[in-house]
RNA sequence: GCACCGUUCGUCUAGCGGUUAGGACACCGCCCUUUCACGGCGGCAGCACGGGUUCGAUUCCCGUACGGUGUACCA
């Protein structure tokens, strides 16, 4: 049987990182299985409901670089994708469990199983619904349940959950783990509104959709001898199940934006490349061979396992994110990113760059940056004359020696009819030998010069994209306004 | 409270009965060097605890502690 997961998010909002690794891992475990990766649409609950967040959902896996073969956008053979058009058939489902006893009418008002619970609570034990006390099919009866039906009473349909049975299942990742039903509540399976439960929608979903393994958070392991029960309840075979540990606060607690960041388009919008998310996410909880920490897309399809899955819960060290992101930002082809740049760009008014231009800036500087957005910012001097200089550093490097040996310097440069690092280079190192200096006397105070920044790339890399008329334009300029000051 | 899950350096992890417990991030040194980076080298630091099983436990079993999740007509 061909492997079938799916991503079933629900459209409350924006993507969760956790979420993400949770589409993730199940792109990569059905990518190496050579199977059917389906996402479907969670929204059975109505007042949670958020315009715009199935689209968000959408495109936010599309930049991660994960696809379904399967979605409310693209449609395939088990059909419809979204949960709300799909009611009838829970409907029906719902019907077949009542029929075969699996299920039961109850109308309790939210108000009496506040009061169920608050007694359950005060006399100390677990609250969970006694179907013996509270109002539904058993305690009433069948006419009167009929009777109060017929009249339109509001209703729920609730799980039969077994008095006393033993429910257990092997986790992919945890291995055996079994619950007693006595821990297990009467699950309420269509809300009174008509729409279904998760459980309830989940299981006949995973069922029709073909689903072979769920693969899914760890905060749905306790609700899962529900969904055994309802498997059961139905006659139908359960899939296998892989419950991942959890993303974590540094205090270890479930990983929320109470703490920082954890939308996926907050790390989008600062900058971080898909492939470093992606990358650094699939980390947190999985490992293939503790021996590398870069994987491409690719590599991780192909390595993925559900054994290789720890069970404990990950930390998010954003420390080692930015690292990772550095890694990329060295290795990634910079053709991907000259648009990021050229953005920023704009935004500082500065339009007529080549891409050519952007690129070798590009390659200049990207040793010295995390994202491309600092780019345009730490590298302004390659794209503007520079506004004014770092006072701080001008009174360490401009030193008698440099303000003398300077002005021969730049003749040297007004006079280079190659200029490339190697012959600058060479031109200067000449220069120096002669006059008995060191670059340590004159680098600086040329870097000054040129960038009016103290830190940067080469001086003679920079000179050469930055190309002589660009250069010798900064030296004169801030030249000027030096010897001028003085 | 109850149920379940978990526990290797600060963090992510390798380990699947015998290892000087390995790697990565962070941190600290040193080197390279025209600044800042990059890079290179080195250092710091860990098997939660107690019982078993075994010739031998980080590894298997049982407790304890600690942590997490769940406990909704939310997913």
């Amino acid at each position: 049987m061909s492997v079938r997961v799916r991503f079933a998010p629900s459209p409350t909002g924006f993507v969760h990182i956790g979420s993400l690794r949770t589409a993730l891992y199940n792109y990569l475990f059905a990518k190496h299985h050579g199977g059917t990766n389906i996402l479907r649409i969670e929204d059975t609950d109505r007042t949670r409901f958020v315009e715009g967040a199935e689209e968000e959902i959408i495109s936010t896996c599309r930049w991660a670089g994960i696809e379904f073969d399967e979605s409310t956008e693209k449609g395939g053979k088990c059909g419809p994708y979204r949960q709300s058009e799909r009611t009838e058939i829970y409907r029906q489902h719902a019907t077949i469990l009542l029929e075969n006893g699996n299920a039961y009418y109850a109308f309790d008002t939210s108000e009496e199983l506040d009061k169920m619970r608050e007694r359950q609570q005060a006399a100390g034990i677990a609250p969970k619904y006694d179907r013996s006390i509270m109002r539904n099919q058993y305690t009433l009866g069948d006419e009167e349940t009929k009777r109060m039906l017929d009249e339109g009473a509001e209703f729920c349909i609730r799980l039969k959950v077994p008095l006393s049975s033993e429910i257990a299942f092997n986790d992919m990742i945890r291995g055996h783990v079994s619950f007693s039903s006595r821990d297990v509540d009467d699950q309420i399976l269509m809300k009174s509104d008509g729409f279904p439960t998760y459980h309830l929608a989940n299981v006949v979903d995973d069922r029709l959709m073909e689903i072979t393994h769920v693969i899914r958070g760890e905060e749905w392991l306790p609700s899962t001898p529900k969904h055994i029960l309802l498997y059961s309840a139905f006659g139908w075979d359960a899939p296998q199940f892989a419950h991942l540990p959890l993303l974590l606060n540094e205090d270890r607690s479930k990983m929320s934006k109470r703490k920082g960041d954890v939308f996926v388009y907050q790390f989008r919008e600062k900058g971080f490349f898909p492939e470093t998310l992606v990358n650094f996410v699939a980390l947190l909880g999985w490992n293939p061979t503790a021996d590398r920490e870069m994987f491409t897309m690719q590599e991780m399809i192909d390595s993925f396992t559900l054994e290789k899955v720890n069970k404990a819960g990950a930390v998010f060290d954003y420390k080692k994110l930015e690292w990772m992101q550095s890694e990329y930002m060295k290795k990634t082809d910079p053709d991907k990113f000259v648009y990021m740049v050229r953005n920023s760009l704009n935004e500082k008014g500065i339009s007529e760059v080549s891409d050519d231009y952007i690129k070798k800036v590009i390659i200049l500087l990207r040793e010295r940056v995390q994202f491309p957005t600092q780019i345009a910012s730490f590298g302004d001097y390659m794209f503007e004359l520079p506004k004014g200089y770092d006072e701080e550093f001008k009174n360490k490097v401009w030193t008698e020696k440099a303000a003398s040996a300077i002005p021969m310097v730049i003749e040297i440069l007004r006079n280079a009819d190659e200029f490339t690092q190697p012959a600058l280079h060479a031109k200067v190192q000449e220069f120096l030998t002669e006059n008995k200096l060191g670059f340590k006397d004159i680098m600086n105070p040329l870097r000054l010069l040129i960038t009016g920044k103290s830190v940067g790339a080469g001086m003679f890399e920079t000179m050469e994209v930055l190309g002589k008329d660009a250069t010798l334009q900064r030296i004169d300029t801030i030249f000027q306004s030096i010897t001028g000051a003085k």
